[in-house]
DNA sequence: GCCGTTTTCGGCCCGACTGTTTTCAGTCG
């Protein structure tokens, strides 16, 4: 599936495009075609053979020339000619905070500045001040801008921002200056990485707001004041934004600012259709310029002809199409989980007891908890041998005998050997509750030899889920790059679970190949692959991600009660 | 670049803030 490829290609070109000077709407036609073609539930490939490109909305008799040229011969000639237009390094300085297009242009025509170490030097030598547009304030953010990239490479896991943004909430909570807040942006919406913070409050004393708002002890810096816009930089390099309105425009600002860019772009068109006027103030006549509603993000929706749509879907990936058509998931719900399959104890490279794991998983609301400790091969992670097995589900036994309302299921997260066989005999992996079967190693087979390894060990019947399928670590290891479409179709035929696992920086299935996998029949299992009971909590963002893929309480095994995923499993 | 129930040309989402200007372009979300 060449998919993510002509993406990718395309996003390129319009960054090159950006840093050329076309005009804005030319790129944007690009990242748009982009953007559809990473999402669409078909293989690009087929719909190209088929003469259908032209079907897809945004593609249309140049782009669809360009997407053949890609499908058939791997590369574009328009593209190749691009890249040796303009430097490559370009294309990072737009990666700056204050730097756009225009400014990455003006620097390149006028001083040749063709990367970051070049831009840095022009700054710290003054060079920039001389320049239409620029000024002594520009160098010093720039040169501020390049520091805070180094430290932070730009964006931080979910799980971070998701705890810096609840302790500024509880924070901005104490001022009674505030009427309304909530958090806004990505962090909403969840996504598995976030750039900045976003705040919304209503208020009408925003300048106070405002001023309460810097005086939080994290902020490190000031990037800019205003009265209904701010933003700080904290400590560890996250920027915070924080907008405020008045209460009639809440509902509308939320959801302007909660986004994505792509959805909202897709509902102003909506609006202007209907013959509105959509911005974060609410909903206006297009032609009266009456105000019509934009207290709640409900009647914004439902008063442009829609139910309202959950954050997690914002993203235009059909959601909006969805909600005309009331097709909309029935989102599963972040409390409707009873228990979590993938725990790691004292036995293998967990740091608690089955016990201590037992009460924390109590505390969760749960009816059940999974340890799959890793298996005899994997001596890395004290993985057990066959006799240490034994000894192991001796101790679940009796842990279980002082336990009512409450069970603890032993199982294993057994390695898949590059042939793909499991690391445990069929004897031994019978004797489980279940068995997570994960690759952990020979990381740098080819994609063909990969698929072929995890298909087969979906093959032996007592595997019942694969643990993070393709293996990515956000940040610092690309997904393998296996064939999805027929993992999919396996795990399927095969009744095996795919994992969405919740440790923040795998999430993985990821949202668009959940999305992609439950088109196709899949069913899930949520783990946590939790390493000490505090991480049991990581729950909620495999929920998340869940969520963002369009998963329902039904495609998800651990939604079921004890006693249903008893018999689902046979382990009564 | 795409697109069309007024259009095959002329639109394409829009407002806040900054830093540069002396009325506004560029950037951001």
């Amino acid at each position: 599936m060449k998919n993510r490829f002509v993406a990718d290609i395309l996003y390129q070109i319009a960054d090159l495009l950006d840093v050329k000077g076309e005009i804005f709407f030319k790129t944007r036609a690009y990242r748009i075609a982009a953007q559809t073609i990473e999402a669409l539930n078909e293989d690009i490939e087929t719909v190209s053979n088929e003469n259908r490109l032209q079907s897809i909305p945004g593609i249309g008799d140049a782009l669809a020339k360009k997407i053949k040229e890609i499908v058939e011969t791997d590369k574009l000639v328009y593209f190749e000619k691009l890249k040796k237009e303009i430097p490559e390094g370009l294309l990072n300085l737009l990666e700056l905070q204050g730097l756009g297009p225009r400014k990455v242009s003006a620097l390149y025509k006028n001083l040749g500045i063709t990367n970051i170490e070049e831009l840095r030097n022009a700054c710290s030598k003054g060079k920039l001040r001389d320049l239409d547009g620029f000024g002594e304030i520009t160098e010093r953010n720039i040169l501020r801008g390049i520091q805070l990239m180094e430290k932070t490479s730009g964006r931080v896991l979910l799980n971070i921002a998701y705890s810096d943004g609840n302790n500024y909430l509880d924070y901005l909570k104490k001022c009674d200056r505030i009427e309304k807040i909530d958090i806004a942006g990505s962090l909403r919406r969840k996504k598995e990485t976030i750039g900045d913070l976003d705040i919304l409050v209503s208020s009408e004393f925003s300048d106070e707001v405002m001023d309460y708002f810097v005086k939080y002890p994290s902020v490190q810096r000031v990037l800019l004041k205003g009265v209904t816009k701010t933003s700080v930089l904290l400590n560890d390099g996250l920027q915070v934004d924080i907008r405020a309105v008045k209460k009639e425009s809440y509902g509308s600002a939320l959801q302007y600012f909660t986004g994505s860019k792509e959805h909202n772009v897709k509902m102003r068109s909506i609006a202007i259709r209907k013959g509105f006027k959509l911005n974060e103030y609410g909903l206006f006549d297009k032609n009266t310029g009456e105000y019509i509603v934009g207290n709640t993000e409900e009647e914004l929706y439902n008063t442009l002809g829609l139910p309202y749509i959950e954050p997690e879907l914002r993203e235009n990936r059909g959601e909006i199409e969805a909600a005309s058509d009331s097709r909309l998931p029935n989102l599963v719900k972040y409390e409707e989980i009873k228990g979590d399959f993938h725990v790691h104890s004292l036995w293998s490279d967990g740091s608690d007891s089955i016990e201590t794991i037992v009460h924390y998983a109590q505390k969760m609301g749960y009816e059940f908890v999974g340890i799959a400790d890793h298996s005899q091969s994997l001596k890395i992670a004290q993985g057990l041998s066959e006799e240490k097995v034994f000894r192991k589900i001796n101790e679940v036994e009796n842990v279980n005998k002082k336990l009512s309302g409450f069970k603890v299921l032993c199982g294993t997260e057994c390695d898949i050997k590059p042939d793909g066989s499991l690391d445990y005999s069929d004897m031994i992996l019978k004797k489980f509750d279940f068995v997570v079967a994960g690759i952990h190693t020979a990381f740098g087979m080819s994609g063909d030899d990969q698929t072929r390894r995890i298909v087969k060990s979906m093959e032996n019947e007592n595997v019942d889920f694969i643990a993070h399928p393709t293996c990515r670590m956000i940040g610092r290891r690309k997904h393998l790059d296996m064939d999805m479409e027929k993992i999919f179709d396996a795990a399927r035929e095969t009744d095996t679970y795919l994992e969405i696992n919740s440790f923040p920086d795998r999430l993985d299935l990821n949202d668009v190949h959940s999305k992609l996998a439950k088109e196709r029949g899949v069913k899930f299992v949520i783990g946590t692959d939790s390493h000490s009971s505090v991480n049991l909590p990581f729950m909620h963002f495999g929920i998340a991600t869940a969520r963002r893929g369009w998963l329902e309480k039904k495609d998800i095994l651990n939604t079921h009660s004890l006693r249903e995923i008893e018999k689902i499993l046979g382990c009564e």
